[in-house]
DNA sequence: CGATTTGTGTGTATACATTTG
DNA sequence: TCAAATGTATACACACAAATC
């Protein structure tokens, strides 16, 4: 028996004593995530120490760590040496972003789509690849990670942006998610840690959730992930990875520098953590952003995988990414394909191929790059306050909030009266934040009429809701 | 300091104690990992019981238990209670089956492909598709899990089988195998166990190996895997799964009887296993093999996960398969298909959508049906003492050897003279077996000529050496 | 058929590292 | 700057279950 009563003294969470049923920390956890998801214990809600717990349910205080290390490896909470336990910031929802949920009568401005007015280029360019004499050849098992003259044609594709390989170190796959899940699947184990920015893409936090691995959160300022709380971080845990978007990052809009590129791969060089970089952006800076030297891989090329999605730059329905790799991971990520695709339409590969050595895909990327020129405008005009950082030419804006608000409960105010957008809450790769900001695409309403009408709406509340 | 000295008795590993690094256990399994695959210990060896190890380097044995059971996540070696410590069959190579590796100049009896010949009537209605006035459309983020009228095909298609669902519970995603890595990381969590027959498809023990699902092997006799078997397996340990192929296993060509889908189903219930219907092979059986009534889905919908291919039946390069399931796994497995795919092309799975409605792909299911009726009457005038057991019409064949072979030798040797071919090793699911079989396609040949010069060399090879 | 062998599951003890005040 | 609070990592003890002989 505990020598204290702890009747008397506050602990933010008492589970009944009798309730708990042998094995303990499995019976611990259960009833935890239950009142998590409950809504019993809020998100950000700090849980007893682990000793005072265990004195509590008067059991070895490591039974205790084993039950919270169920719950952490959940996603439902976070621990932090010295500090305490804490739940996480979206332990009882799901942050997964797709396109089946947009309200069809509401404005979006949360899924961040392509400026999907291009796709007749696409339309028009497909009867002539229908008609190449080799479609048959499309058709089958062959090629499961691209046909040689569709990688050239990615190579091709990716030289503006500075990468320099072969085909033999390319894959085409379907889309970026799916090299992240690739790239995931193939080169790390159930319980490696991979750091990302404190902000990150929130498909990412649920596809590392989906295969237990651990994101660890780093500082960064405007020229991205800080250096120094890198090298600290790989000093004092063993982090297995790093995962990266350095042309806009997915939702801050921040660009990597030129510099930090280069202090950042000497910290993983050091420490031979695997680097994931997702460029799907590149096109909006290369060539255009004048800091632009180079992508990662190049300083890299065999720490890291090069990740280039076309969704964003050509066309989001065809769902081809290009994977670059060194040596050393080519037959583990090969091997990731093959068990979780097969292989990549051809067909579709194709049409992504033809429209590259067309001319048509820098044609379709233009165009991009001038509504998102536009819209970024609009954008001005409506938050004109906020003084613009980071990409002049993303396809989505990070709107910093004045007061704290409730995420789940703004983005449902926000869905009754018409618009859908992302509290920043949703993309927080580990703990929680005291700085609140909004995602908002620019990119998925019909018109430039339509994405005015959203702002306006959007502005209205925040107006009102900051003064409260 | 262990009072017995251990260099007198035999131990089939002794790691050098010198050579030990705190941590134990991570150094143990190390060293065990670099003794696999440096080929020192071989596939099927005894290792050193826990015990006796632990006497021997005089640690605690649960340290060698924790560097076992890093191995064995790994799928270096698995453990029998009772019995011992075992390097499991295919420690020290990949057996994952992909079109890549296959040889330019010599026969593919190992790969199973889709008698590709039928792909012109799949290339003669693409420009049908490319000239539909809502051809733009298929080109966006819209309907990640397929658009309604594709779904309603879908079922459409798989109702002969006797699929009976909604467009609601359908989604449409890039292959079989895409599908069952959609499934794993839906429904399944890292050390889950699933249970399979004793032989697989070796794709989903590769993909088990890397979402670290342990597979549990099963027996079955002709008509599948054996209910009370199954049973056993649930009371002894905590099951959460069971994949099954039930209208012809690959690789061995079962079909289960619709008694033993019944009495199988019942099991499953029980223990309210979650069960992975592949039943990609179903045009082969439903309508023709006069048993065939229903899928396992029909008899436990809100349990099953119905995964119907099109690559076999229709077209292999389009990537599509339909998955069917019941209301409570719906979310969770849209949510996966968001991480792993964000979606699947429109424009493929549209192609698949008008070769249904229009009636072509029933035509190219039924060639490939001749195709495959006229490769085993050629097997059989090869491999007549054989009496066929299993599929008919299934497009490899199981082929008993009368003798014990080195698995990776009999098939680099077959390589050598042009043949390539599978070894039984390569589906194993756990432990060794000591019967052995070849697993030989039948689809993959450019011409039934073909197929007969391979299966005659195949049956010279094996007549000189079943009696060495 | 029961004792022995052997792997598995669960709770505990201890050393350590980081954060906080 | 250091001690206290707190989470993490590693090794161990013990009860149990299955397979073997």
């Amino acid at each position: 028996m505990p020598i204290n009563s702890f009747d008397t003294y506050p602990m933010s969470w008492k589970p009944n004593k009798k309730d708990l049923k042998r094995p303990f920390f499995l019976s611990i956890a259960s009833l935890l995530e239950q009142d998590i998801t409950n809504g019993f214990l809020a998100p950000g809600a700090k849980l007893p120490p682990q000793r005072e717990l265990a004195d509590f349910l008067d059991i070895n205080f490591t039974t205790i760590t084993r039950a919270y290390k169920i719950c952490e490896s959940k996603g439902l909470i976070y621990g932090v040496t010295g500090s305490g336990t804490f739940v996480a910031p979206n332990a009882a929802r799901s942050i997964i972003i797709s396109a089946e949920k947009i309200s069809q009568n509401g404005i979006d401005l949360a899924f961040v789509a392509s400026f999907e007015q291009s796709n007749h280029i696409v339309a028009e360019i497909i009867p002539k690849v229908v008609n190449k004499s080799y479609l048959e050849k499309l058709l089958n098992y062959s090629d499961p990670t691209g046909i040689p003259h569709q990688k050239r044609a990615g190579l091709n594709w990716m030289e503006p942006f500075g990468i320099c390989s072969d085909p033999e170190h390319v894959a085409i796959v379907s889309g970026s998610q799916n090299a992240l899940a690739i790239a995931v699947t193939a080169l790390f184990k159930s319980g490696n840690r991979i750091v990302t920015d404190l902000y990150t893409y929130s498909n990412f936090i649920v596809l590392a959730k989906m295969f237990n691995i651990h994101l660890v959160p780093i500082a960064g300022d405007q020229d991205g992930m800080l250096p120094d709380e890198l090298e600290r971080q790989c000093r004092q845990t063993n982090i297995h990875g790093i995962f990266l978007m350095p042309s806009c990052c997915n939702p801050t809009t921040i660009m990597i520098s030129d510099d930090r590129k280069r202090e950042l791969t000497s910290v993983i060089r050091k420490y031979n953590l695997i680097l994931l970089e997702d460029d799907t952006h590149v096109f909006l800076t290369a060539g255009i952003i004048p800091d632009y030297q180079q992508p990662m891989f190049n300083l890299l090329p065999e720490q890291t995988v090069y990740i280039c999605g076309t969704a964003k730059s050509i066309c989001s329905g065809l769902r081809i990414a290009y994977m670059v790799f060194g040596d050393a991971f080519r037959a583990k990520i090969f091997k990731a394909i093959f068990s979780i695709n097969v292989k990549t339409s051809s067909l579709d590969a194709e049409i992504i191929t033809e429209l590259i050595l067309s001319g048509k895909a820098a044609e379709i990327a233009s165009r991009k790059k001038q509504w998102a020129q536009a819209s970024n405008a609009i954008y001005k005009e409506y938050f004109l306050e906020h003084e613009l950082t980071g990409h002049p030419l993303s396809f989505y804006r990070w709107l910093p909030l004045k007061r704290q608000y409730d995420a789940t409960q703004m983005e449902s105010d926000l869905e009754r009266i018409g618009i859908s957008v992302f509290h920043s809450n949703r993309f927080l790769s580990g703990k929680a934040s005291s700085n609140q900001y909004l995602r908002i695409a620019l990119s998925s309403t019909n018109t430039l009429d339509e994405l005015r009408l959203g702002l306006e709406a959007l502005k209205q509340y925040i107006i009102r809701h900051d003064m409260e």
